[in-house]
RNA sequence: GUGGAAUUAGCUCAGUUGGUUAGAGUGCCAGAUUGUGGCUCUGGAGGUCGUGGGUUCGAUUCCCAUAUUCCACCCCA
């Protein structure tokens, strides 16, 4: 066997598929009572899609993107995120002409080409919603609203939200006009990062881990106490609604999120335990982008919740979750009865039960360690006599009971116990 | 991108100071007087020892390259 799945890929098995359908399930249900619909948007788009909403300065246009040509030489690129395939097909099938505001959500794959680390992958997967115009801050606090929801049905604990706002376009060039003026006297002395980002984009300078302890980074002016009155009321707005919501929160002006189109309200929710990959969700406003990709001037806010961090999380806090669960029933039969059962099999199938039977030809013995291994709930032998005289000897495997039955009641007292 | 470790059966790993048919545990399949599982016992299948070169009479073992994985840092979010 010399194929292996590629970098940065991994294959989901079937021990763990119960664990991934229960927590998108469990978001899909959380979505569905926000009247948040779903949507499914193509896997790659045109290139430009993605240099345009991402933004031509974020590392992911720059040097992350799997981008390919296709045969009739059209530049393709397989997403490195959610958010501007669903924008783009929000425009083009003129969700925009529906009842506003247009809540959607959405589970996809995405791709970027990176270096492998813990709970990071090339392909990776993301739940996230988009809410489309609203610019008030209760849909800020709204979005929020659902993920404290769905970490709390799914028993998280120890996950902390943290906000800011980084502006609009009416302050935020006098402000980074205001940062550069602070650092352009000492960006010498910060990582060659930094310095690279000083011209193409300063604000992520407060977000640099290797700066971090640095005091002219924790000393630099922050765009949350340079907002113009709109957004300084936007974001007073949606703390107060945060807090008669009960949410705790904190304010973090080192908070910038790495995507250009971020206007107004970033946040991210953070773990402790998933080490320097601590950030499971990322969101915030981009009143800007659905203008920038060629539609109205419409307001947005939205999040992408990473699926593979999520699980690292539930895993660390110890949280149960579905694993593989064995059938129902399994119909232990011989060989001139393996028709019967295969038939019988198939009704109770029918009747929604979760039916087994012997499909190797397998020895009487060999069928029970089967149905044994497999954490059958039930077993039935089914021979002669049994079809004779259409009763069956129910046996609960977990305790080896057994219970006399008609075989017509076979499927009624599964379904009751 | 840097440093370190690793790669041998489906899985977890031994091992060969370079020598003929490469091992264990576990899992899988089968059987233990042929209608009752879990424990136990017996047997079987399953590896071109990550890949490609080199040295050698001979390489899974030594050397070089390369791929992949893990850990740390970096980067990213």
């Amino acid at each position: 066997m010399d194929l292996k799945a590629p970098r940065g890929t991994r294959d989901i098995l079937p021990v763990e598929t119960p664990a991934w359908q229960y927590v998108e399930q469990s978001f899909s249900s959380v979505c569905d009572r926000f009247s948040f619909q779903e949507i499914r948007v193509p896997t790659f788009e045109q290139t430009e899609l993605f240099q345009r909403g991402v933004g031509d300065t974020t590392d992911i246009v720059q040097k992350e993107m799997y981008t390919f040509e296709d045969k009739g030489g059209r530049s393709m690129t397989l997403r490195p995120e959610g958010t501007a395939g669903v924008v783009r097909a929000y425009l083009e099938n003129g969700l925009s002409s529906e009842p506003s505001p247009q809540k959607l959500y959405y589970i996809l794959n995405s791709f970027r080409y990176e270096k492998m680390g813990k709970g990071r992958y090339r392909e990776f997967n993301q739940m996230g919603c988009e809410l489309f115009g609203s610019e008030e801050p209760t849909a800020d606090a709204e979005i929020i609203s659902l993920l404290f929801l769905f970490f709390r049905e799914l028993g998280l604990k120890e996950i902390n939200l943290k906000i800011n706002s980084i502006g609009c376009p009416k302050c935020k060039p006098a402000y980074l006009d205001q940062l550069r003026e602070y650092l352009r006297p000492q960006i010498h002395e910060l990582c060659e990062n930094c310095q690279d980002r000083f011209e193409r984009n300063p604000m992520r300078i407060l977000d640099c881990k290797e700066d971090a302890e640095n005091e002219i980074v924790k000393n630099a002016p922050l765009q949350l106490e340079h907002l113009c009155s709109e957004c300084e009321e936007h974001f007073a707005s949606l703390c107060a609604e945060l807090d008669n919501l009960g949410f705790q929160y904190e304010i973090d002006g080192h908070i910038v999120r790495g995507l250009d189109y971020y206007s107004r309200t970033v946040f991210e929710f953070i773990s402790n335990n998933v080490g320097t990959q601590g950030t499971i969700c990322g969101g915030g406003r981009y009143d800007g982008l659905i203008e920038e990709l060629g539609g109205l001037p419409t307001p947005a806010v939205g999040f992408a919740l990473g699926v593979e961090r999520l699980l690292m999380e539930l895993n660390s806090q110890n949280i149960v979750l579905p694993s593989v669960k064995g059938p129902d029933i399994y119909i232990v039969s011989f060989p001139d009865t393996i028709n019967q059962a295969a038939k019988i099999c198939f009704e109770l199938r029918n009747n929604k039960i979760k039916a087994e039977n012997n499909l190797n030809a397998r020895s009487f013995r060999a069928q029970m360690k089967y149905a044994d291994r497999i954490q059958a709930k039930y077993l039935v032998v089914l021979g002669e006599d049994e079809l004779k005289t259409e009763k069956v000897s129910l046996k609960r495997m977990s305790d080896g009971e057994e219970i006399e039955l008609d075989l017509a009641d076979l499927a009624e007292y599964i379904k009751n116990n």
